[in-house]
RNA sequence: UACCCUAUGGUGUAAUUGGCAACACAUCUGAUUUUGGUUCAGACAUUCUAGGUUCAAGUCCUAGUAGGGUAGCCA
């Protein structure tokens, strides 16, 4: 412990962090007085379920709060009751207190129902708003296109008695759904479309999540989202680049309502390879049945990864790693692999389990006789203890760990060679059994008594080093080996007459019955565990007393595997 | 083809705001290793193009090029 102030780093020793586009923007509005403090929100729309490119954000919002000391609420942007629901409301608040962020506010949009009606009359007095009479087709028409003009509304000059009058119309239920809209007056040859006189509130009838039928009209997001974070006191209303356009918008609603007034900034949304985060796509996953739900542990969903096993703070950590600016970009999905392997590496306990088993025997072996070996539980960690494992004459071992005949560069076991068992002995191959079709179905092997894992004082060395279960003390679980979705580096782009169900990874979820060391029979649904030489793995909600169920979170990186594919064994 | 945004190694993000292009991941090479894991060391760039300003340009100016977004009474 230190006890002198000597020790600490001055400013000139710590390392430069450098701070991305909005940390210096902030800094700016700091500085300049603009703002005196950092308010956030993430503001979820109940109506899907959370997805990784979510995290991003929520991690974005929830830092910056912490960093200048500030706060960030959770804020449900419920402005459109015909596709939202309190499922999902709770299903968002359980993914971002998994992620392990705590909101300071809870806040609904529709709370702000009464305001922003009362703003809107404010709007209509002002001569800023005016109820128009056209239909949905007849506003796109007006509306004009990317190249042209708009043509003003007919109603657009409407008096603001009027225009009064028709609004409480409207929200007294006295015209139909679809029937008039209220629009703000702004200009219909604006260059930026979200500028010719944008909706504000549409005839809706329909059973809102929390107001029930107290409204039959509901205000549209961009004169809701504004709105709601200055009410709130945000100071930064961070969002992703398809808003950019709408931020004149933004300022224009809360100029005219002469109300505090937050900086609205765009960064880019995360875009993975081999997967596919966006609603329409993971709708349709889901509604045909081509995985098993919103939280089947392929999907990009938070509760996906959640039963996949991924940490929240490997979630959390990729987050953090991959920055955040305006550019476009397509992060690696192996940076997200990285990051939990990273993670499950420190804290993960090392178990044996042989999922693709052959029998191996040792003929010097004593008949019947059983030791245990003591196995380190971490490397990684000297803190995580050791563990006792039978040891026996009889064993499986992973079918791939051995070759009748090998590649030079093959370390594992073959014939006429050794290789040692991890937290057992060095063994010998000298010979194999086969079935009639010529499979291997034993392989006989004598052991090196002098060699015992910790003790061996032989001097002997070998190259490989492999897994292995007892057979007789072995336990069977089933183990999910999960893989990508996808096998396309960008799924969503198909050739003529393809879709992206034609990039579906036909192998992204195999099943095996596997042997484990005894241990894991008791495993609780959540642990999770690294599987020596294979992978990280995490007990599912599906398992039973008699046969746990096992997901692959993620395998090790597989230099031999690399190897193979490439030729370089030789 | 209207408006807005963006462009730095294979990928992503930096560059003290005009001063030797840095970090991470990936890839390759080697070392260590009782997990082919982990760890460690090394290799890897005409800053989209063309002009210009300047002692000096990734950064400033001009003109291009390429990519993305926007025409819901969705968010």
């Amino acid at each position: 412990m230190s006890d002198s102030v000597h020790d600490k780093p001055s400013e000139a020793d710590s390392p430069k962090e450098s701070r991305h586009f909005i940390q210096q923007a902030i800094d700016a509005d700091l500085a300049s007085g603009r703002f005196d403090g950092v308010f956030t929100r993430f503001p979820p729309e109940p109506n899907g379920y959370l997805h990784i490119g979510h995290a991003k954000s929520i991690c974005l919002n929830f830092a910056l709060a912490e960093e200048f000391g500030g706060t960030c609420n959770l804020r449900f942007d419920d402005t459109n009751p015909t596709k939202e629901e309190t499922e999902y409301v709770n299903a968002i608040k359980d993914d971002i207190e998994w992620l392990g962020f705590k909101w300071d506010n809870l806040h609904f949009s529709s709370d702000y129902f009464d305001k922003l009606y009362a703003w809107a009359e404010k709007l209509i007095e002002q001569g800023d708003a005016y109820v128009c009479d056209l239909n949905a087709e007849e506003t796109r028409e007006y509306r004009g296109s990317l190249t042209e003009p708009g043509r003003d509304s007919p109603h657009r000059d409407r008096s603001p008695k009027e225009n009064l009058e028709l609004f409480r119309g409207m929200r007294d239920g006295k015209f139909a759904d679809g029937e008039k809209t209220l629009r703000a007056k702004i200009d219909m040859a604006s260059p930026n479309i979200n500028l010719r006189d944008p909706v504000m509130y549409r005839i809706l009838r329909a059973e809102h999540h929390r107001t029930g039928d107290k409204w039959c009209i509901y205000p549209t997001y961009d004169w809701t989202h504004g709105q709601s974070d200055s009410i709130e006191g945000i100071t930064f209303s961070i969002c992703t680049l398809e808003f950019e356009n709408h931020r004149p918008l933004y300022d224009w609603y809360c100029q005219k309502l002469g109300i505090h007034h937050p900086r609205q900034i765009e960064f880019a949304k995360l875009k993975l390879s081999t997967l596919l985060i966006g609603k329409r796509h993971m709708l349709r996953m889901v509604k045909e049945g081509l995985v098993d739900g919103w939280d089947d542990p392929r999907m990009p969903t938070l509760s996906g990864y959640r039963r996949r096993g991924y940490t929240p703070e490997s979630i959390r950590n990729f987050c953090a790693d991959i920055g955040v600016a305006k550019f476009n970009s397509t992060i690696d999905i192996i940076r997200l692999e990285n990051s939990v392997r990273d993670h499950l590496n420190k804290v993960a306990p090392r178990r044996m389990a042989v999922l693709d088993p052959v029998k191996l025997t040792i003929t010097n072996w004593p008949s019947g006789e059983v030791v245990t070996n003591e196995a380190v539980n971490n490397p990684e960690d000297p803190n995580a203890g050791s563990r006792e494992i039978p040891f026996s004459g009889e064993l499986y071992i992973e079918r791939e760990d051995f070759r009748e005949e090998a590649p030079r560069k093959f370390f594992r076991l073959k014939k006429g060679g050794a290789v040692r068992l991890r937290a057992g002995y060095i063994i010998d191959c000298q010979d194999v059994v086969k079935d009639d079709d010529g499979n291997i179905t034993e392989i006989l092997c004598t052991y090196d008594p002098e060699t015992k894992s910790g003790e061996d004082n032989s001097g002997r060395k070998v190259k490989g080093t492999i897994h292995w279960v007892s057979a007789q003390h072995a336990a069977e679980v089933e183990v999910r080996l999960y893989d990508r979705l996808f096998t396309a580096e960008d799924p969503s782009k198909c050739e003529e007459g393809q879709t992206f169900v034609d990039h579906l990874n036909p192998d992204s979820l195999k099943t095996v019955t596997a042997f484990v060391e005894p241990e894991l029979a008791k495993a609780k649904v959540g642990d999770r565990v690294q599987f020596e030489r294979l992978g990280y793995f995490i007990v599912d909600q599906d398992s039973t007393d008699d046969k746990r169920v096992f997901n692959r979170i993620v395998s090790l990186r597989d230099t031999w595997g690399k190897m193979e594919a490439k030729g370089k064994t030789t």
